[in-house]
DNA sequence: CCTTAATGGACAT
DNA sequence: TGTCCCTTAAGGT
């Protein structure tokens, strides 16, 4: 699934083209019915994420969480006040994309394109659709969708670790929930619990960005290199945002040309320093750069810039 | 065309 | 540890 940083991407679009207005709400797979039922004709007042969860608040009293999990996504599709609405989500092998559905927002250079007149017919397993007078937007395959209070929305957020991408947040929290635990750093930096919005690519980039052996135990972590790897991800994580894609590597480190003597592209073989990049060359150091599972999920890491 | 793995995580066993 | 969610694209036939 997209990453945290691509939820807060998902926030930022629903405010901008949705809040303020009251929404259509429906459930053509029929899965979200019960839960559509109840927010159809609301308007939407904002739109946040904390880590990988989603939350549509309603002048209802109402909230609409989702998580994506692995392979949700949402796409959208509109007229011009759409400009830039985009698909997010969805797995992706090569990383986050995002489509701009250009047949359903005909522009001022598209000539006889005919105008928005509502949505497509929904294809697949459209759980929820959300309709303004300008735009929609369609969710397939969440792990999670639902309707709750605000104060369960807020135990959600309560039950969750630090999110380096919300304001205001510091390291504080971050080193306090790592050094109480002896579990592997690696399995630490996947745990929702002791920080919000971190996956499997940002694990990987992360811990060999800070040097980290991905075994060393949460309690083992010293406060200076506890509070690095922090600084680090959020600001991989708000260049995420800024991207909506992650792109680790410097400058620097990427490949100037790819195995054919072309111009190599950042996107997608030089973006990263480990992900996906077993049996590679380190780009640091020259080490074949290995995987194995941590977790039942795929760790990747350089066993030279990251010695134990 | 078919198979498989993929940026999660809740829940059952 | 296994199952679901039931999408998507790569890679192999």
């Amino acid at each position: 699934m997209p990453e945290g940083h691509s939820i807060h991407r998902l926030a930022r679009q629903f405010r901008d083209v949705f809040a303020g207005e009251p929404l259509r709400v429906s459930s053509p797979q029929g899965r979200f019915a019960d839960g559509a039922r109840r927010l159809d004709g609301a308007t939407l007042v904002d739109a946040r994420a904390h880590g990988k969860h989603l939350f549509l608040d309603f002048d209802v009293d109402l909230v609409m969480r989702v998580h994506l999990g692995l392979y949700g996504a949402w796409s959208f599709g509109g007229d011009e006040t759409f400009r830039g609405a985009s698909s997010i989500g969805a797995p992706r092998r090569m990383g986050e994309t995002e489509t701009f559905d250009r047949a359903a927002t005909p522009g001022p250079d598209d000539g006889g394109a005919p105008a928005y007149s509502g949505p497509p017919e929904p294809v697949g397993q459209v759980r929820a659709r959300l309709v303004s007078a300008h735009g929609w937007a369609d969710l397939r395959g969440p792990s999670a969708c639902e309707v709750i209070t605000p104060g369960e929305a807020a135990a959600v957020v309560a039950r969750l670790g630090p999110d380096p991408l919300v304001a205001g947040t510091g390291p504080g929290e971050f080193l306090e929930r790592v050094t109480r635990r002896s579990v592997a750093l690696g399995q630490l930096l996947m745990d929702q619990a002791v920080l919000s919005g971190v996956g499997n690519i940002y694990r990987a980039e992360s811990l060999f960005r800070a040097g980290l052996d991905p075994w060393l135990p949460g309690r083992r972590l010293g406060a200076a290199d506890g509070v690095r790897l922090w600084e680090d991800l959020a600001g991989l994580m708000a260049d995420g945002v800024r991207v909506g894609r992650i792109i680790t590597t410097e400058p620097e480190h990427r490949d100037a040309v790819d195995p054919d003597g072309e111009p190599a592209p950042l996107w997608p073989d030089n973006a990263h320093y480990v992900y996906q990049r077993d049996g590679l060359d380190c780009r640091v150091c020259g080490t074949a750069v290995r995987v194995t599972q941590m977790q039942a999920r795929n760790l990747f890491w350089c066993p030279g810039c990251q010695a134990p």
